[in-house]
DNA sequence: CGACGCATTGATACGTCTCAATGGAAGTGG
DNA sequence: CCACTTCCATTGAGACGTATCAATGCGTCG
């Protein structure tokens, strides 16, 4: 495998690797075939990865950082996603020439890209990594079901408890430190992704704290009482 | 092609045909391959199709009716999608084993089946279906995004318009007829998908009669004035 | 050290949920 | 065929929560 913007090898020493799909990629290539060119990418914290509208002919997978999707159509704080170390990046590129969201980094990210002609390559030489391929995407959308079950019915509080639940599942899934969680987005990101107020966000991160379920440093978030936040994730207000 | 639940040749007559995914499948299957055997099945208002919880070994595609999906985790009033004739269901069945939502009939419904397995093996066959599979799913995927952007961040008011909006756009898309749309769910359905009390929604289907937008005759939806319907959706009132 | 952006906190207005009652449509049994 | 029942849709009055506007505190970077 040869990568650019990043030492050769590098994703053998990567704590990723076994959930990489780059990796599985090229694990599941059959032998005698050329090895892929897989594309590392920096995006400096603010910088997009690429603007909606914009012809998008790979896929992407964050390595580090974290890259926040925002749609096209809506202005800026129509956060469509916010991806973590692992996961998947321009899935809708296989349904449309061009990019519907913009991609941009919350903090500075590294990012492994894979042409989707290349992709289609591998796919017709094995079925396994087709396979693969479609549980991944089919689990990226069900992400997207999670945030609307999260912000649909429930109370401003309610939400900010399931978005830290969720960030806390999805690092802890993937052997990340969870314990204290380094939230890289400003307070109106949180808030344009659960479709509501930063002021709202603030209080009720005080709420949080006043009630001991967590402990707020700036943007570090530390969970003192995890059942309990899921507790209240999961409560249903009726509040929309 | 053999059918069971359904006579020989419907998929020849069906109005769906050019969109149908089944019919696409084999259509594609190279010459001379096994015809795929397609189970066409009969699903009786307010039963289900299948439970979450259980085992769910192909893939789904509503013929004529409406189906809506519910969460598994949460109640009967947490809808996940309506699917409409033409459309996509049970897309996680490819990651998970067990389904995570339960399908119920909202209209009698028939709807085309294909098992997991084989289309694995059709896919295998052939790099094309592949292709079209996988921009289905990520359409699908698409459609959840929709809804999102659809209840984050908007009014009751606007939320309704932009359902009305999105299933004229869904219907039409597919030739049906979506002058007037006969809604199959009750106002508890729909509130449950918008994220807001049957009441605020029979007040909001008032206020858009009211304001000559659309005309309500019991589950009959008729819009006048699409393009004001589509501006409503779009406004951007702060209100959660 | 100063300036700027971001986070926090407070008072008020607006919108939706809640509870409750009425109206109407569909289905049942005589 | 009609009266009855039952479920769903509609409408109203009040409570609750979040958006809004505005001011202050705090961290960051020049």
């Amino acid at each position: 495998m040869t990568m650019r913007g990043a030492r050769r090898g590098e994703c053998e020493l990567c704590g990723l690797r076994r959930i990489c799909f780059p990796g599985r990629l090229t694990a599941q290539c059959a032998p005698g075939t050329d090895p892929l060119r897989i594309r590392c990418i920096r995006v400096a914290r603010g910088h997009a990865l690429y603007r909606a509208g914009e012809p998008v002919g790979a896929f992407h997978m964050v390595r580090s950082g974290c890259i926040k999707e925002l749609d096209a159509a809506r202005g800026q704080d129509a956060i469509v996603n916010f991806c973590l170390p692992g996961e998947l990046l321009t899935v809708q590129a296989a349904s449309t020439v061009r990019s519907l969201t913009s991609s941009i980094a919350v903090d500075t990210s590294f990012v492994c890209a894979i042409p989707w002609r290349v992709f289609q390559r591998v796919c017709a030489q094995s079925p396994a990594v087709t396979a693969e391929f479609i549980k991944m995407i089919a689990k990226t959308g069900g992400g997207t079901r999670e945030l609307l079950t999260l912000i649909r019915g429930k109370g401003a509080l309610e939400r900010l408890a399931g978005f830290l639940w969720n960030l806390r599942a999805r690092l802890q899934s993937r052997g990340l430190p969870a314990r204290d969680i380094r939230l890289g987005m400003s307070r109106d990101d949180i808030a344009g992704y659960l479709g509501m107020r930063s002021e709202t966000v603030s209080r009720c991160f005080s709420e949080l704290e006043r009630r001991e379920l967590i402990k707020v440093r700036a943007k570090r978030i530390e969970i003192l009482a995890p059942e309990r936040v899921r507790g209240l994730s999961l409560a249903d207000t009726g509040t929309a």
